[in-house]
RNA sequence: CGGGAUGUAGCGCAGUCCGGUAGCGCGCCUCGUUCGGGACGAGGAGGUCGCAGGUUCAAAUCCUGUCAUCCCGACCA
């Protein structure tokens, strides 16, 4: 077989990969740690993309465009917010090229009065502006959100999830309340939640992050965490109640109704591209990509077998009026009629690149007005009635994406822990990894020697906690309740 | 950025130790037969062996440098 996907027990990384490079998603790119995303990758971008879209707009947000270059000035006015990126920003230094004998070199006249930073995020320069929109409290909220590209220069990229360049969302929102800052952090990662679960049928634990884990410049960071198969949580979204720290550092002021000057409140919040390494991690199986319906870019593939030209006629006019049946119900559908492949090679090529539903229609099946129907997820196939179709195939799309759901629900439960000594802690991370309840003393110090005795990091500290106190699993000191804990990506 | 591994045709690999002018499978092109889970036959195209130097009569093979990828660490969405 041409296209071998390695199984997940044996190599889990390299079937990671190798699901990326079968289901036609992205590849590597000639510049390190960048990819290309290719059709099939981008189609499911597009889709996260437009459903969240809407969610944004329905609560109330617009669309708005920030510059992909930000002075370098700008980096250095909030203090935590520097020290985060600092290590990892590209720098443009000159503007223009000039042909020598060793080719084509930078051009030292052209070195720029003010370097740029290539946005690694883009609080500076939206806060910049924003400076220049805010006078009143009638000028505020401001709820923009914008899509974009930004650079972070990494020291080790995978495909998704992690890249020195990605795509993602990040909404910049300013208010004249803390209560109404607080409200809409907590609003939007909700939006965040749901699109996990609803769209890409990913459960998540929500939650804050401690401190060593905050975003920089932010006062408190919530998060969307979801555990990946191989027992790791990944990071799959955050929101930032950033206070009046960006504020306070670009002088964002406005005249209050009592006539007061007072500084704005503000957040953040952003998902990215490496949603789709989430998604891959969360669903597909060792015979490849397996995709939610809600998010899947073809729904349906409908694959013609015949043997003859009598036949192949009589097959495809069977098939192009299902396919037009399916269209008018608002199905992605796709007639798969290529004559240059085999049934058989079609079967597979889809199985790898995850299309949800397969159905399979030959002469037999026209002359018993059939269809064979088949599901990705389950590799399951049933002979069903061709009449009804438009109505059972959105149903069971349906079916596929809860289901979906419910397995990897069950998965995570399964993989989320509790451990009451460290030995035990330390036992369970090394045999099965997974989420871990723990209870912990609340110090830096201890978060950080548990992160370099077993690489494992607090994921989540509970939204509302509730009484369970107990004893740090390292110190012996009192703990109001246990953390999440796990190693990650 | 440290430790390890790997770079040979679009993809997966052999050849490297022991230097002699490049091969296999899949894919691709043409024709025919095929088509209900990755078809078969015949013919054919395709590679400055990651890149740059060096040693040599001769380098995929030896030496130096460099770049990229993967795995493991430190950093992060």
């Amino acid at each position: 077989m041409a296209k071998k996907i390695t199984e997940r027990t044996k190599d889990y990384s390299q079937w990671y990969l190798d699901i990326v490079r079968e289901a036609q998603l992205a590849s590597h790119s000639p510049v390190r740690g960048c990819m290309v995303i290719k059709p099939n990758g981008f189609a499911l971008w597009e889709n996260m993309q437009r459903q969240l879209d809407d969610m944004f707009k329905e609560t109330g947000h617009q669309n708005a465009y920030f510059p992909l270059f930000i002075p370098k000035s700008f980096l250095s006015k909030e203090a935590q917010h520097v020290e985060g990126f600092a290590k990892e920003c590209a720098v443009v230094t000159h503007s223009r090229l000039i042909n020598s004998e060793d080719g084509v070199i930078v051009d030292p006249e052209s070195k720029l009065e003010e370097e740029l930073i290539v946005r690694p995020t883009s609080e500076t320069i939206i806060w910049d502006t924003y400076r220049d929109w805010v006078q009143s409290y009638r000028d505020l909220p401001i709820l923009l959100n914008q899509w974009a590209n930004v650079v972070r220069w990494e020291m080790r990229t995978r495909l998704f999830l992690r890249t020195m360049e990605f795509l993602w969302q990040e909404g910049h929102t300013a208010h004249a309340t803390e209560q109404e800052a607080r409200d809409e952090t907590v609003r939007m990662l909700e939006v965040y939640r749901s699109f996990a679960e609803d769209y890409m049928a990913m459960p998540v634990h929500t939650g804050l992050k401690s401190e060593s884990e905050r975003f920089a410049g932010a006062v408190e960071t919530y998060c969307i965490e979801a555990m990946m198969q191989d027992g790791k949580a990944l990071q799959a979204g955050t929101s930032h109640f950033l206070g009046q720290n960006f504020a306070k550092a670009f002088d964002v002021r406005f005249q209050d109704k009592d006539g007061k000057e007072k500084y704005v409140w503000a957040t953040s919040w952003g998902v990215s591209t490496r949603l789709i390494g989430g998604l891959i991690m969360t669903h597909s199986d060792d015979n490849g990509l397996v995709l939610p319906p809600r998010l899947a870019p073809t729904q349906v593939v409908i694959v013609p077998i015949w043997r003859n030209d009598e036949e192949q006629s009589r097959v495809l006019e069977y098939g192009n009026a299902i396919y037009n049946e399916l269209k008018d119900a608002g199905i992605r559908v796709k007639f798969d009629d290529r004559d240059q492949y085999k049934p058989g090679w079609k079967f597979s090529q889809h199985e790898v690149e995850g299309t949800p539903l397969r159905i399979a229609v030959g002469p037999r099946d026209v002359t018993n007005n059939k269809v064979e129907l088949a599901r990705r997820d389950t590799l399951s196939k049933e002979i069903v009635d061709r009449e009804g179709l438009d109505r059972y195939i959105p149903e069971l799309l349906e079916t596929v994406q809860s289901d979906l759901y419910r397995a990897a629900q069950k998965r995570t439960a399964n993989q989320t822990r509790s451990a009451d000594t460290y030995e035990e802690f330390k036992n369970l991370l090394d045999r099965e990894g997974g989420f871990i309840y723990a209870h912990w003393d609340g110090t830096v110090e201890t978060e950080e020697k548990i992160k370099n005795e077993t690489r494992a990091t607090i994921r989540t500290l509970p939204l509302k906690p509730e009484k369970n106190p107990g004893k740090c699993m390292v110190t012996g000191k009192e703990s109001p309740y246990p953390v999440l804990f796990a190693r990650s990506y």
